[in-house]
RNA sequence: UCCUCAGUAGCUCAGCCGGUUAGAGCACAUGACUGUUAAUCAUGGGGUCGCAGGUUCGAGCCCUGCCUGAGGAGCCA
C-alpha cells in the first residue's frame, strides 16, 4: 500500500481506514506506544503497539531513532494528547538504531551539544521548525521580487575583485601552498594560479547586482557570501547568504520602502504559513528565558513579536537626529553608556539598542550617515558631510539591512574611491556604469541568517544555518 | 582580536577548606508492569575530572601555558 503522509493522515477523520505510514521513532513507552515522525510535520503521530501479537525480538530493536514502516488501521485516540492513532498491523524496521551509540535521547538537549551533531540535530523538532521557516522565507523572497518583476541574477561565487572594503576575504587558489611560485620581488606569482591573478571568494554581490539593474531596472541576487573576519558572536558567520536588491530610478525613500515592504511581507509569510513551527519555538524561546534574569528576557513572545512588527510603520529617522536622541536621553545624562554619543562616530551596539528597544521599541531605519564611516558608492548629500545611507534596525538583533542609494554621479564616485585609496583601474567595469548612461539607483542588503533569527526567536545564528562555519569551525 | 565565565559518565550537572574507593538525574542494559504522552518501579554497567607543565606528603579543587565552548565588545549582514 501506498505511503500517507503523516502530516496529510493527521487531518483525516480516523474510521478505521486502512494506512501505511513510514518515518523514525521517537519514543517508544511503555512497549506500546511508538511516537512516530517522517518530518512532514513537526507533529508526531501515535502508533498503538499490542505487544502480545509482536515477537520480543522485534520490539526490543524500536529505539528512538529506529526507522519504521508501519501498516495499520487509523482510529480515535483513547489518549488525550492526540485525535488520532494507528493500531499497528504490521510493523517492519528499516533501519535498525543501536540505543548506545545514538546521541539523541528523547529529552532536551542544549543547543551547544546539538552544535556538535549538526548531522543529526536536524532530527529535532527544534530544528526542523527551524529548517522549514527557513525554507519558507527563501520561497517568499523569490516570491516577493518575482511578483513584483524582479530578475534573478547570479552574482559570481568567485572574484578578482577586493575593492569592495566589506570585510576580509577567502583565498582562492590551486597554487602549492608547499611550494609556493615567487616573481623576481619575492611576491607570490599570481600569473601561475588558476585564473592567471588572484582570486577570492564574494563578499558581496552587490556591484554585479548594480549592472543588471543598469538592463534590468529591477534585480535582486540571493546567495552565499563569506567573510573571513575573526568574529565570534552569535550574529556572525564565515559563511551567510544575503539577499541584494538593486533598482535603478529608486532614491533613498523608494529603498527603504521597497525593505519595509520586503520585511512585512516576509514575517507576515511566516506567520501564516507556520503557525505550528512558531508555537513551539515560542514555547521554546519561554523555556529558555526562564533560565536568564528578569531584565535580560524578551519583552514579548515571539509570535506577539512578529505581529507587532507588521502593523507598526518603521521608525524612519537620520543619523543627526539619532544623536540628538541619545545625546538628551536620560541615559546618556546618567553617563549609562559605555561609548560617549558624538556627531561623526559610528553608533555602537548599546546606542542601537537604546534606539530599537528603548526610544522606540519597533524597527528603526536609520538614514545619511556620515560619509567617514560608509562605503565608497554610497551618494553624497548636498551637506558635504552625509551619504544617503539607511541601515535598518531590528530588535535583539541590531543592523539586519544595510543600503544606500548609490553614487551615479561618476566625477563624484571617482573622487570618492581616490580618497579611499580603491583602485579605479581594476573597478573600470564598475566605473563604466557611470560613463555609460548612468541613473539614480539604489539597494540594500538583507542577511538571510539575521532573518531567520528573527522569525524563529532562536539566539545564536549558528542554529539558523544547517551547517554553520565559523572561525575554528568548518565541520560536516 | 579583546574582556568575562565555563570544560567532571553518552547528555545535564553537583563535588565543601586541597585529604580514603569522584556522585546524582536522564540515557543505556536486564527484569517487572502494561493506555502511555520525556511512562513508572527495581537492579546493573559506565570516568585519562579538556590538554601539558608546576606547587604540595597529597590536586577534580591551587598556579602557569595552551585548546575548545558560551556570553559581551569590535568588524558587519
Amino acid at each position: 500500500m501506498k505511503r500517507t503522509k503523516i502530516k496529510d493522515l493527521l487531518q483525516w477523520e480516523p474510521q478505521n481506514q486502512e494506512v501505511t505510514v513510514m518515518g523514525w521513532t521517537r519514543t517508544f513507552r511503555n512497549n506500546q506506544f511508538i511516537s512516530l515522525n517522517d518530518g512532514s510535520t513537526i507533529q508526531n503521530l501515535q502508533i498503538v503497539v499490542d505487544y502480545t501479537k509482536f515477537p520480543e525480538e522485534l520490539l526490543k530493536r524500536i529505539h528512538t531513532g529506529t526507522s519504521l514502516k508501519i501498516e495499520g488501521i487509523l482510529v480515535p485516540s483513547q489518549g488525550k494528547n492526540q485525535k488520532s492513532e494507528v493500531l499497528a498491523q504490521s510493523i517492519e524496521i528499516l533501519g535498525d538504531c543501536p540505543a548506545e551509540e545514538y546521541p539523541l535521547q528523547p529529552k532536551k538537549h542544549s543547543l551547544e551539544f546539538l552544535r556538535e551533531i549538526a548531522h543529526l540535530r536536524l532530527r529535532t523538532t527544534t530544528f526542523q521548525s527551524v529548517f522549514r521557516i527557513r525554507n519558507g522565507l527563501a520561497f517568499a523572497i523569490h516570491q516577493f521580487f518575482q511578483n513584483k518583476g524582479f530578475v534573478y541574477i547570479h552574482s559570481p561565487i568567485i572574484t578578482s575583485s577586493d575593492a569592495e572594503g566589506a570585510g576580509e576575504m577567502f583565498q582562492v587558489t590551486t597554487l602549492d601552498l608547499n611550494n609556493v611560485p615567487k616573481d623576481e620581488n619575492g611576491k607570490v606569482d599570481y600569473s601561475q594560479d588558476f585564473f592567471g591573478k588572484a582570486a577570492n571568494l564574494t563578499v558581496s554581490g552587490q556591484l554585479e547586482a548594480e549592472l543588471g539593474a543598469m538592463s534590468f531596472s529591477e534585480v535582486y541576487t540571493f546567495g552565499p557570501t563569506f567573510r573571513a573576519e575573526n568574529s565570534n558572536t552569535p550574529r556572525h558567520l564565515a559563511e551567510f547568504w544575503m539577499i541584494e536588491p538593486e533598482m535603478a530610478f529608486y532614491d533613498l525613500n523608494d529603498n527603504m520602502d521597497l525593505a519595509e515592504e520586503m520585511l512585512k511581507y516576509l514575517i507576515e509569510y511566516t506567520l501564516k504559513n507556520y503557525p505550528e513551527e512558531l508555537q513551539f519555538l515560542q514555547q521554546r524561546q519561554l523555556e529558555e528565558e526562564k533560565q536568564k534574569p528578569q531584565n535580560e528576557r524578551n519583552t514579548m513572545p515571539l509570535i506577539e513579536k512578529l505581529e507587532f512588527c507588521i502593523k507598526e510603520p518603521f521608525e524612519r529617522l537620520s543619523y543627526t537626529k539619532a544623536i540628538e536622541i541619545l545625546e538628551n536621553s536620560s541615559y546618556n545624562k546618567k553617563k549609562k553608556f559605555q561609548f560617549p554619543v558624538k556627531w561623526g562616530m559610528d553608533l555602537q551596539t548599546e546606542h542601537e539598542r537604546y534606539l530599537v528597544e528603548k526610544e522606540f521599541q519597533k524597527p528603526v531605519i536609520l538614514t545619511d550617515y556620515p560619509k567617514e564611516i560608509k562605503a565608497f558608492y554610497m551618494r553624497q548629500n548636498e551637506d558635504g558631510k552625509t551619504v544617503r545611507a539607511m541601515d535598518i534596525l531590528f530588535p535583539g538583533i541590531g543592523e539586519i539591512i544595510g543600503g544606500s542609494q548609490r553614487e551615479e554621479r561618476y566625477e563624484l564616485l571617482y573622487q570618492r574611491m581616490k580618497e579611499m585609496n580603491i583602485s579605479t583601474e581594476e573597478m573600470y567595469w564598475y566605473l563604466d556604469t557611470r560613463r555609460f548612461g548612468t541613473v539614480p539607483h539604489s539597494g540594500f542588503g538583507l542577511g538571510f541568517e539575521r532573518l531567520v533569527l528573527f522569525c524563529t526567536g532562536m539566539s545564536n545564528i549558528r542554529d539558523v544555518i544547517p551547517f554553520p562555519r565559523t572561525p575554528k569551525n568548518c565541520a560536516f
